[in-house]
RNA sequence: GCGGACGUGGCGGAACCGGUAGACGCAGCAGACUUAAAAUCUGCUAUCCAUUUGGGUGUGCGGGUUCGAGUCCCGCCGUCCGCACCA
């Protein structure tokens, strides 16, 4: 067979994609344990996609990352887990029912096949035969039986409550899915609305989760600062406020209970039980709850809204002085829904309240000082929050702010009118989602036995395939058949629930069905035990909060009733940048949007950019997030026919560390190509031996790359390996030939293999038997490297002058100072600077460098 | 407002633990090969002065610590991200 002198990546992708597929390479090896296999195990996941129908780059990113981590996991010897799935479930395919008539099954598995298939052709070294979707009946009937569980453990309740109804996709969304006061998908208005609903208590979770995130030392500190300020701990005092008379008043909660002696009123929330009493016999104080609530919450509304008070005519009195009388004001900064929605206003020490009081004119009382400044009258507008002692305060005066919360704290709890608490802004998880495309939630509504759970014999319960979605709201619950059963418990005629679950629950476990997937139960415990944590999860930093918290819940759920013996399910998370490109548009005039153009429409030069269309120059705007909507946009299959597989892999990884965003350029992938076709024609030269000898310093720039490399994909800086290899290329090019080089080129295959694995098959393929330890490069190992071709025993040593670089000499490794100061004080260079005057100074770091202060 | 991250050539970026700033790539310039183009190869490419050898400046700005700072400390400026009347 005569070498091709260019590498054909289209014909090699197939070829070497369908001899993985019949060779089952990546199939998972099932012992997966340390104890049987002798090999430790390595779970490498990027986060399932959404089957919206086409791929785009920032999958190609996720995917490429996690693949050369799975394949170089391999190659180091682990028992790999690499598997690929479908988050199934949710709205588009709803939308997509109500909107062109398709069935929502039928467009996701469509779909999900048009997707697989764009996977395929990246050439991800994944097991698929462990592929799941969310909305196979063998998966969410799985989902079902592990809700029942939950639900058994006392994890799962339901209550009525407020609700964040988006009118647009007609369902309820939980408060992480409302940004700034609309739908995270719609982007619609959120209503409240009162509905029964069914909730995960996650608040049963919430010190463990934040202690867990200590734990999480392979986390991104973003992500784990992110996660504890939603779940938003503080400790404080609850207390009791008296209704000037005696009548029993309302609760209150502070994390100053130091500052008590400072109190100037006392407030609650518009949307508190008492102000909609008292709005009963006040229209006044009707009016300003109504205008309270037109009030928008989004972050400009929020930024200048004025503090806004209805006074109440109303006085509590004060806990730790009877005859102290405060009076009530109904204001429009607390909120109903964050500790008891009333709170006690020190305006000293607040700078929400001293902003209400110098506007309302009330009392100002200085409680906290932090030098001479004592007196009872604060000045000024801004609120003082800083350290200081008590003063003004009584029995707490001359005290450190911490031992005046612990005395105050101690005096309530003695007296009996308040305690010490902890205060959370985590809420329970909202689940019920009234939709048609997700798990149904297993539950029976009987007239005679209320609330029956499904018995677990009966799972799954299947969504009916007839479903009419011609109008907006529930399919399910207007279902001309379905909700009609019999109660499980007394045989009576019944109803399904018919809300199904919020799709964040399937995306809770698939990590774990993807180890285990029994069909008689979710998983099994042991292979559970065997595979999990994750080792290293990838994804989008947009799932932070949402996503991750979730399955964090999920897992110590699962452990608390016996199922799974992790707490964390994710030991090392990976939050990749987003895939950016520049756009291109034209302003259309006045009060219009400008026209956006595609990278194809337009002519790219170093200058500017034209419209093919007409010749014409478009503007060339900022590089961002590929979207639709600003048309800049890349398809990956475009990109997979042109330059082939490993071209688009090697891009993706190069250039941009990858946890920023990549600016893709046509330039950039062009390079990628070049190199690809580079690297081809070296291979070629892999039995060019010259005269047989050895190049002992291309020897020691391969061993070094093969340990440099080998370390950057292990610290995922895929950038700097792909420099590496760069530079080591370059090496090799330039080397005369020899045995080495020879050796080097071959060596070479194995360090691309994991980045670009159809050309290194291509190029393994092509090599003599003796160099080939296996027959698919994938199955390969990674080199070894030579310890000793590690070091120099040469090395260049810098003479500074003074801090300044004035020369440098090639000495011997390891050389001790003496030898080296005088070394470098016998150079001329050194001599004629220094002007024959004895230094001040040497200072020798050893192998590096000499400092001279003169 | 609170919290966090980041500022290095024309661009993406590299620089171990405080020790040669600008690796590697892109773009650009010059040259070789070619009838020509593409492809490929070679060289140059932070900046200013001298242009042979050298010297000055330079990692957002201003200070500081140190023999030595892109890296550590203090204070600014800018960009991006998250949260948000959370009591």
């Amino acid at each position: 067979m005569t070498r091709e002198t260019r590498f054909g990546a289209l014909a090699a992708d197939a070829r070497w994609q369908a001899a993985w597929e019949s060779a089952n390479s990546f199939a998972t090896t099932e012992t997966g344990d340390a104890k049987d296999s002798g090999r430790p195990k390595a779970y490498i996941l990027e986060m399932f996609p959404y089957p919206s129908g086409r791929i785009h780059m920032g999958h190609v990113r996720n995917y490429a990352m996690g693949d050369v981590l799975a394949r170089f996991k391999r190659m180091t010897g682990h028992d790999v887990l690499h598997p690929m799935g479908w988050d199934a479930f949710g709205m588009p395919a709803e939308n997509a029912a109500m909107e062109k008539g398709v069935h929502p099954n039928g467009w996701t598995r469509a779909n999900i096949d048009a997707m697989r298939g764009q996977l395929k052709r990246l050439g991800l070294a994944i097991d698929w035969t462990r592929e799941l979707a969310t909305c196979d009946a063998d998966y969410y009937g799985q989902e079902q039986a592990l809700f029942l569980d939950l639900f058994a453990a006392g994890l799962v309740t339901r209550k009525e409550s407020y609700v964040n109804w988006d009118p647009v996709d007609m369902t309820v969304l939980a408060n992480e899915q409302v940004i700034d006061g609309r739908g995270w998908r719609s982007g619609a208005l959120v209503e409240k609305k009162k509905l029964s609903q069914w909730f995960l208590k996650i608040t049963d979770f919430a010190d463990e989760l934040l202690e867990g995130l200590k734990s999480l030392d392979q986390w991104p500190d973003k992500v784990r600062l992110m996660q504890e300020n939603w779940i938003g701990k503080s400790q404080g005092l609850e207390f009791s406020f008296r209704l000037a008379g005696g009548a029993p008043g309302f609760d209150v909660f502070t994390t100053r209970p130091d500052t008590l002696y400072g109190a100037s009123f006392a407030a609650i929330s518009p949307d508190h039980p008492l102000a909609e009493r008292l709005a009963k016999d006040s229209p006044e104080l009707a009016v300003f709850i109504a205008e309270c609530r037109r009030q928008g919450t989004s972050a400009e509304q929020l930024e200048t809204a004025e503090k806004l008070g209805f006074d109440t005519g109303l006085a509590v009195e004060h806990p730790l002085d009877p005859d102290w009388h405060l009076p009530v004001w109904v204001v429009n900064y607390v909120l109903m829904d964050y500790g008891t929605g009333a709170i006690f206003g020190c305006p000293a020490h607040d700078q929400r309240d001293l902003d209400f009081a110098r506007k309302y004119d009330l009392a100002v009382h200085r409680v906290i000082a932090d030098g001479d400044e004592d007196g009872q009258v604060f000045h000024g507008d801004e609120a003082y929050v800083g350290t200081g002692r008590l003063v003004n305060s009584h029995f707490l005066n001359g005290m450190g702010i911490d031992e005046a919360k612990a005395a105050v704290i101690a005096r309530a709890e003695h007296e009996g009118w308040g305690k010490g608490t902890t205060v959370w802004r985590l809420r329970d998880w909202g689940v019920s989602r009234q939709r048609y495309w997700g798990t149904p939630i297993p539950f029976i509504h009987c007239p005679a036995c209320g609330l029956v759970p499904v018995p677990k014999g009966q799972l799954p319960i299947v969504l009916p395939e007839d479903a009419d979605f011609s109008v907006p709201g529930n399919p399910l619950d207007r279902h001309p058949t379905w909700k009609h059963t019999s109660c499980p418990s007394c045989g009576g005629e019944a109803l399904r629930e018919t809300d199904t679950l919020d799709t964040f629950v399937d995306s809770s476990w698939y990590f774990l069905r993807f180890a285990s997937a029994p069909a008689d139960k979710p998983f099994d415990p042991a292979v559970i035990a065997r595979w999990l944590p994750v080792d290293q999860y990838i994804g989008g930093i947009e799932h932070a909060i949402l996503h991750l918290l979730y399955a964090r819940f999920w897992t110590r759920a699962l452990q608390r009733i016996g199922m799974v013996d992790i707490k964390e399910p994710f030991a090392s998370l990976f939050t990749q940048g987003m895939v950016t490109h520049e756009t291109y548009s034209r302003a259309q005039g006045e009060g219009l949007p400008p026209l956006y153009f595609t990278p194809d429409e337009v002519t790219r030069t170093a200058e500017g950019a034209t419209l093919d269309a007409d010749g014409a120059p478009v503007e060339v705007g900022r590089v961002i997030k590929m979207s639709k909507s600003k048309k800049n946009v890349v398809d990956p299959d475009a990109i997979l026919d042109q330059y082939g597989a490993d071209a688009a892999r090697w891009f993706m990884l190069s250039d941009s560390p990858p946890e920023r965003d990549l600016p893709w350029s046509e330039a950039g992938i062009e390079g990628a190509w070049r190199f690809v076709q580079r690297l081809w024609r070296l291979f070629g030269e892999s039995e060019n031996t010259g005269d047989g000898g050895e190049d002992i310093a291309l020897a020691r720039k391969l061993h070094r790359a093969i340990a440099v490399v080998a370390a950057d994909i292990e610290a995922l800086g895929f950038n700097k390996a792909v420099a590496k290899i760069h530079a080591l290329a370059n090496d090799i090019e330039k080397a005369e030939p020899s045995a080495t080089r020879a050796e080097a080129c071959a060596t070479l295959i194995l360090l691309v293999a994991p980045m670009m694995p159809h050309l290194a098959e291509e190029a393994w393929a092509g090599l003599p038997d003796a160099r080939r330890t296996t027959d698919l490069v994938a199955d390969a190992a990674w080199p070894a490297v030579n310890p000793a071709l590690l070091a120099d025993d040469e090395v260049t040593i810098v003479i500074q002058v003074a801090g300044k670089r004035r020369d440098e000499i090639t000495l011997a490794k390891g050389l001790d100072k003496e030898a080296v100061e005088a070394a470098a004080l016998a150079r001329p260079r050194i001599a004629e600077l220094l002007g024959g005057a004895a230094p001040k100074k040497v200072i020798v770091v050893p192998d590096r460098l000499v400092n001279i202060v003169p």
